[in-house]
DNA sequence: TTCATAGTTCGCTTATAATCGAACTATGAA
DNA sequence: TTCATAGTTCGATTATAAGCGAACTATGAA
């Protein structure tokens, strides 16, 4: 057996589904906690922690703890490199991720990604915010402007916390299908907890579903329809 | 689930020890058949036949008939590029083959890397013919001196049919822990070939070892004892 | 204190795929 | 023709690891 670097083991380490969809979420650049990428994963806490754990020990993500909260992220910019590579190289010889499939309607519709919406809805957000300038495109940033910072205030979310983070406000979700972003960032975050928070949807527990309830449909169309 | 390029597939096509060995002994960029491959990756025909039909169908070689071998080789330059960068990044996590293990100590001194001899006996001649000026070193490509020339020629090896073949005639294996490189190229063959036909050395079968016999240590270790 | 959330560890089940023996096809050599 | 080599396909075995339930630790909130 050849000396020399083991590809095997980076390959194996990625090559599980679960594992790779972990990776995939987490080349937004967010850092994420374990249960959110389970979820994003489809899989229990318990084999999220198991798969997190062989990642940090390969050396392609790192975690580092707040409170009770472990948020874990790309170890350093060679990984990212490395998956930016196998992404594209995947998405020219037309290997893509197929269990989009139309298992459950609900979730083309209205799906939580991470802390944001995405899905139809999703889209629509941006698409309608886009429309009325709210936000500007960029190079591959978004900038939320004087008109669409008013728009925010005047839905009732405090601009103030926003603005102060170090999370980008706009961010589109890069969905490697490219067609179809959406709105990510604090303002992202800050409309779906607003969609709770008014009682206009609910989370499906064990789901990545979000049911917007007869008066949510109606204030959301109100919102975002053009 | 996302949308979005299927980096498990690519990643678990690698993540196979079995593929990984395929894939990287492919990477000195030479074709080398079914057969080759199995014995690079210890393991039958058969289940290289399989490893093999499974990489063609993720586009990550190519194969093309020639009577009948079949000679696979990297799909492309954007597979040999991933691959590189894995190493890379592999190395830089220190993620090495460790089965290199003592098992057989003459796998260490003498055996097979493909068509050309490595381990202690193909350093040694790499060595040998750096020393006396036989080879310069270019950035990645070495170049046989007319005094080298000489030296093949007067081994008893026509040097026509192996100047006229497309194959470079002095390539270092690029040994991925770099300061063991080795006498590869279309001269490494010639020499490795010269030896079997000589009667100094044989392979023994099912193994990637390769017995020198009384006769061809002494002849081996004036030939490039310095 | 008690409760709740976040995450890990352990042990078990299960599913996948790597492996190889055996039988097959295909090409070339004698 | 026959024989040998190169490779594929099929079927069965086996080993590995993904997955999850249950029980645990740890941090924070009330």
């Amino acid at each position: 057996m050849k000396e020399g670097p083991d590809i095997a083991l980076l390959g194996s380490l990625i090559g599980d589904p679960a594992r790779a969809n972990m990776l995939t979420a987490l080349m937004t650049g967010m850092a994420l906690t374990a249960s959110e990428l389970a979820a994003e994963a489809s899989i229990t806490l318990q084999t999220a922690s198991s798969h997190l754990s062989k990642l940090e020990a390969g050396g392609l993500i790192r975690q580092r703890k707040q409170g009770r909260h472990r948020y874990f992220s790309i170890a350093d910019d060679d990984v990212g490199n490395l998956l930016e590579t196998m992404m594209g190289l995947a998405q020219k010889k037309g290997h893509m991720r197929t269990r989009t499939g139309p298992k459950d309607p609900a979730l083309r519709k209205a799906r939580v990604c991470y802390n944001h919406l995405a899905g139809e809805y999703g889209v629509q957000m941006l698409d309608s915010m886009k429309a009325r300038n709210f936000v500007l495109e960029g190079k591959d940033e978004l900038e939320l402007t004087d008109a669409g910072r008013d728009f925010v205030t005047a839905m009732g979310i405090d601009m103030e916390p926003l603005s102060n983070s170090r999370r980008p406000l706009c961010k589109p979700c890069l969905d490697w299908s490219a067609r179809r972003s959406h709105l990510a960032g604090s303002i992202g975050t800050a409309f779906l907890e607003h969609f709770y928070h008014q009682g206009w949807a609910r989370r499906i527990s064990g789901s990545r579903v979000v049911d917007f309830n007869r008066k949510g449909e109606a204030e959301f169309k109100s919102l975002f329809n053009t």
